[in-house]
DNA sequence: TTTACTTAGTGTCTATTTAACACTATATAA
DNA sequence: TTATATAGTGTTAAATAGACACTAAGTAAA
C-alpha cells in the first residue's frame, strides 16, 4: 500500500537522548543500527512518525520499542532539519530528552533485537546523523533546566539521600558543592519529604531518605515562586 | 506532479510568533486566512515546508511572503504536531518566535494580499488552529529568556534610551521596576555602550542613547558568566 | 571489645547582592 | 519666567551566598 501526495513531503522522525545516573557518571543509551545508512554505527533511538499518532507518543513508542524503557520522564528538545542530515532524503526530526534511573530501569536487552547500550558521556562512540548535535543540545537543555526545575529526581529512585542528590547536582554540572550550603539551600526549598527510613545495607552510618514532593512544588509553582539551586 | 510514498506521512509546516514592541504594548503580528479551514479567522503566519528546505529556512521565507518581514530575529520555540490540530489531515508544525521593531519594521502590507495586524496581548482574536497554544508558549519563553538573554535589545531601534529599554522589560514582564535599580544593573552587566549622542525632538531633556554591544556580550558568554536582569 | 574506617550530619561569620527609597538636572512649551 | 516632563544620580538595610571543620553513628577488622 503506498500513498500520494501533491507535493513531496519530507519524511518524520522522532530520537531521544535517554540520561541515566550511574554512582559517578551521567550516561546515554545507545542504539547500534542494524539498517544502512550507518549501519553498525551507534545512535539515538527514534523512527519514523506514523500519521495519527502525536509526537510525544511517537517517541515513547520508538523507546520502548527499541529499548523497553517506558512510563519515564520525557521531553521534546528541539526539532532538527536540514536537507542533508540523512543521506537518504530529507528527513525531518523532532528531539527528545528523557531521564532514566539506571536503578529501577537496569539496562535491558532491546526488544526488537537490537544492541542498545549506557555509554558514559566522556566515552562516546561517533554518533551516526546528526545525532551528535542532538546530544550537545540535550546537555546544554539538561544542565540548564536542572538548576531551576526539579527534573533531576527523575535520574534517582524514589527514595534517595541527600548526598545522593548532591552527587547528582555535581555529575551534571561538572562542579563541586559544599555539602553543608547544600543541605541548606534543599531543605529550605521545602520540596523534600524525610521519609523517616534509613539506608539499609550500608557500611557506615545510615543516611535518611527522602522522597520529592511534587504537590508542595506545584503548589509554589502556582504561586510563582522560582527556586534554584 | 505527484509524489508517492509507502508510508503515509504526515504534512509539515512552520508558523511563527511575531511579537512587536510599542509604546506601551506588546503586540503580535497576526494574518487573516483566505481558503479554508478557519477561512477569515486570525492565525499565525506560516506555511508548508518544501523538501530541500531547512526549517529555519522555511520559518523565514513564510514570514516574508505572508508579512514582508526579513532579516529579524528568529529562534524555534516547540513543535505541535497532536493529529487533530488541523482538520483537514494530520499536520506536525514547528512552531518559531521571532522580536521585530516595531519602528524600523512599520506594519507592512502582505505581499501576498492577505490581511495581516498587529494585536496588542489583551486584545486578540480567536485563533484558528491550535495557535492560542503556541501563543502562549512563546510568551512564556519570551518571558523566561528576556531575563537572562539580551533578546530584549531585538525588540528596540538600534539605539535607545535606558528609560526605552526599562519600559521594555516592564512591558513584557508585566512589573514596575524601580529607576536607579535597574540603570544600576544594566550598566554593571557592561553590555551597553554610549553612542555620546541624545534623543531628539523631545520636549523635555533628552535622554543619552545607548547600543547594544553585541562583541562584548559574546565575549562574557565565552567566560561562563551568566547575567540577569 | 576496641580501634579503624567511612559517610552522615550540623552552625557561624563574611562578603555580596538585592531592594527600598527621593531629590536635583535639563530640556521644551506656554 | 514659569510650568512641566523626563533624565539622571547614592545610600542604607535586609537577604542571600559562600567559605569553612568538626562531631555522630554505623560497620568491619584486629
Amino acid at each position: 500500500m503506498s500513498h500520494t501526495y501533491q507535493y513531496e513531503r519530507p519524511a518524520l522522525t522522532t530520537d531521544c537522548v535517554v540520561f541515566g545516573l550511574d554512582e559517578d557518571d551521567l550516561k546515554i543509551l545507545l542504539i547500534q543500527r542494524d539498517i544502512a545508512p550507518f549501519e553498525g554505527e551507534w545512535a539515538l533511538p527514534g523512527g519514523f512518525i506514523r500519521v495519527g499518532e502525536s509526537l510525544d507518543d511517537c517517541a515513547r513508542r520508538e523507546l520502548e520499542e527499541e529499548t523497553g524503557l517506558k512510563n519515564i520522564f520525557l521531553e521534546q528538545l528541539y526539532s532538527y532539519g536540514e536537507p542533508d542530515r540523512d543521506p537518504r532524503e530529507h528527513v525531518v526530526t523532532i528531539a527528545y530528552y528523557s531521564l532514566v534511573n539506571l536503578i529501577e530501569h537496569a539496562p535491558q536487552a532491546a526488544t526488537d533485537a537490537r544492541n542498545a547500550a549506557w555509554f558514559a558521556l566522556d566515552d562516546l562512540p561517533e554518533l551516526a546523523f546528526d545525532h551528535d548535535l542532538i546530544l550537545a543540545k540535550a546537555l546544554e537543555r539538561l544542565r540548564g533546566k536542572v538548576r531551576y526545575q526539579p527534573i533531576g529526581f527523575e535520574l534517582l529512585p524514589e527514595k534517595f539521600t541527600l548526598s545522593q542528590l548532591q552527587s547528582l547536582y555535581e555529575i551534571i554540572l561538572e562542579s563541586k558543592i559544599d555539602k553543608r550550603n547544600f543541605r541548606k539551600k534543599v531543605i529550605k526549598l521545602g520540596i523534600l519529604i524525610e521519609t523517616g527510613e534509613v539506608e539499609q545495607d550500608v557500611a557506615h552510618r545510615a543516611a535518611r531518605l527522602y522522597r520529592f514532593d511534587q504537590k508542595h512544588y506545584q503548589k509554589l509553582i502556582q504561586q510563582g515562586i522560582h527556586f534554584e539551586i
